[in-house]
DNA sequence: CTGAAAGCGCTAACAA
DNA sequence: TTGTTAGCGCTTTCAG
């Protein structure tokens, strides 16, 4: 054995004399049906954990063709539904004992039929695809690959797919708020934000009307403001609603944390008893969007430039000690 | 060629009338050096497009022992800094042309290790260590596996590390608050949240004390209450303090995220002119804690059931196409 | 300019 | 109960 390489099965066979395939056998738990000597085996581990063994997963691989890899592919990180998933797919992928690998494309069609050929290059023994744009292209591609695979959140009606129900959710809430509103909100609910090309967003559009057919109010079409999930774009519509009613509505359904952004500083140039006058609701839950209006400096460190000064040693084959320090920015409130 | 598995590259060969070896050379750029007939190039590329050829990656790895993978270990996917890092982390690695593995362990020293090990298996080109609790051991494990790694958030005194820098940015913080709230604020300013087993923590509650010595304000013990990451335990920190001083105090620095979240929660109960006698600021920006006192209903989708459903089918190698909806959760406020 | 052949580390028949 | 051996798909000398 090299020194400057991992040891091998082989290394250990030779210092404990025994044969490569007895090594294997102990070392991979698949020595049920080879019912080997527990001295041997005792031995073998004994060398293993001394040399630092740990196996060549690749070999393995590409002699078993099961990586021991579960992909996931969705559209970011930086989200916190997508980030849940991520977390809640790395727990379920241990217990599995396979290793995940998540790629986020970032809604481009490119880099998810790119990110999946490379995982097929890594022979994935399964994948999860979240809210794709190119569903049913990257289904064909497993399909053809003979990889297992499943839609979460934007589904493939040509695979199996798990989605919230969105129509359902957004139903209850508009009628949790058409309850608490009570009669005076009148037919003055809106939806804001959404694409009505995506799934999610025409279901909880449908979800929408028929909460609003429910409690007997006429479904009219323009109390659908679907902007898209922009924070920017949601602040315009909601800026140009308020222009036309010359208020804000007495209800108003938020379709996305990034819409509820978008209305936030909407809301912050409006007066507060104005803002009491409407019942909001929000799709997706973030723990912080609870009761605060307070103003206060932030502080924002900058992970884009840690990651690439982090590179950086990469890249260089760095290996002495350093302590790089990336000062974080300090985002002063609005004086309000 | 086995029509359920991909091709290789001796189907290219026969089909192309060529060899496997020049082949491979066309198929993986290296064919600089061999100086190949433009037809032959030609024809084969032709003929891999027409197979769909992807390369086994493996068995690339297990020949030049680089696997192309560049791994990455985190505390948790689902909190915004860390999503941040994954994020620019994926798209580093696709520039790079490398395959990111992005395992989160939950703050873990067994979870981290074995990940490590896990990785290391996988011949892993190079490695992100995040906020690692075990970053020596990690540290030693990588030097003698000759793998080239870099540590973020965390800090290892034997390796490359990159950070925020801790002390400069609670020092500007402070300093801020301490300008915003004028002579009024006495010494009443505390710090709240944080491990000072951690070096980040550690770091930060060294610039808080180094902006009131440069306020002229003596750097008393106490006012740290460094209760930890988390939400509840932040709670009842401020909670606690309230108590003891009869109402909040003139200033409050919150270390982290979770621990604002613990602030919120406590304030809630407060009247609006309380809370506005105090001045805020936060390490760690989210743009929802910006102005928000609405209260409202809202939808938690779920994760981890989704996840769960997901896997049955992939455990069941579902195969045919299926929709499974599972409704989320309505949160509804607290009735204020 | 192209082909033959060895071998990366491991597993799984098949022998012993 | 254990050892021998033939590949998995690819890269890479070294010959043609």
């Amino acid at each position: 054995m090299n020194d400057l390489s991992k040891p091998t099965i082989y290394d250990i066979a030779t210092k404990a004399a025994a044969s490569p395939s007895t090594v294997s056998a102990v070392l991979n738990g698949s020595w049920k049906k080879r019912r080997i000597g527990a001295e041997t085996a005792d031995r073998i581990r004994q060398v293993a954990r001394e040399l630092g063994y740990s196996a060549n997963i690749q070999a393995r691989a590409l002699r078993t063709t099961k990586s021991g890899i579960v992909g996931m592919i969705l559209p970011q990180h930086d989200n916190s539904f997508f980030a849940s998933l991520s977390q809640a797919f790395t727990e379920a992928s241990r217990e599995r004992g396979a290793m995940p690998a998540i790629i986020s494309t970032r809604r481009d069609r490119d880099q998810e039929v790119d990110s999946l050929w490379n995982l097929i290059g890594y022979s994935v023994d399964a994948l999860m695809i979240v809210g794709a744009k190119a569903h049913d292209e990257l289904h064909e591609i497993c399909r053809d690959a003979n990889v297992p695979h499943v839609f979460v959140d934007q589904p493939c009606n040509a695979a199996p797919s798990v989605v919230s129900d969105n129509a359902a959710g957004v139903e209850e809430l508009t009628l949790a708020i058409l309850d608490r509103a009570g009669a005076e909100i009148g037919e003055e609910i809106y939806f804001l934000g959404g694409d009505s090309h995506l799934y999610a967003s025409r279901k909880r559009i449908e979800g929408f009307q028929a909460a609003l057919r429910q409690a007997g109010l006429p479904a009219i079409e323009d109390r659908v403001l679907a902007c898209g999930y922009s924070r920017t774009a949601s602040f315009y519509s909601l800026q140009d609603l308020y222009g036309r009613l010359g208020r804000l509505p007495k209800g108003l359904i938020i379709n996305s944390m990034g819409c509820f952004e978008g209305t936030l500083e909407f809301l912050s140039e409006l007066p507060e008893q104005e803002i009491a006058m409407c019942h909001f609701g929000v799709w997706d839950y973030d723990p912080i969007a609870a009761l605060c209006r307070i103003s206060m400096p932030m502080i924002r460190q900058k992970a884009e430039v840690m990651i690439r000064k982090a590179f950086v040693h990469l890249d260089a084959r760095d290996t002495a000690p350093s302590l790089t320090k990336i000062k974080p920015e300090l985002i002063l409130p609005r004086t309000l």
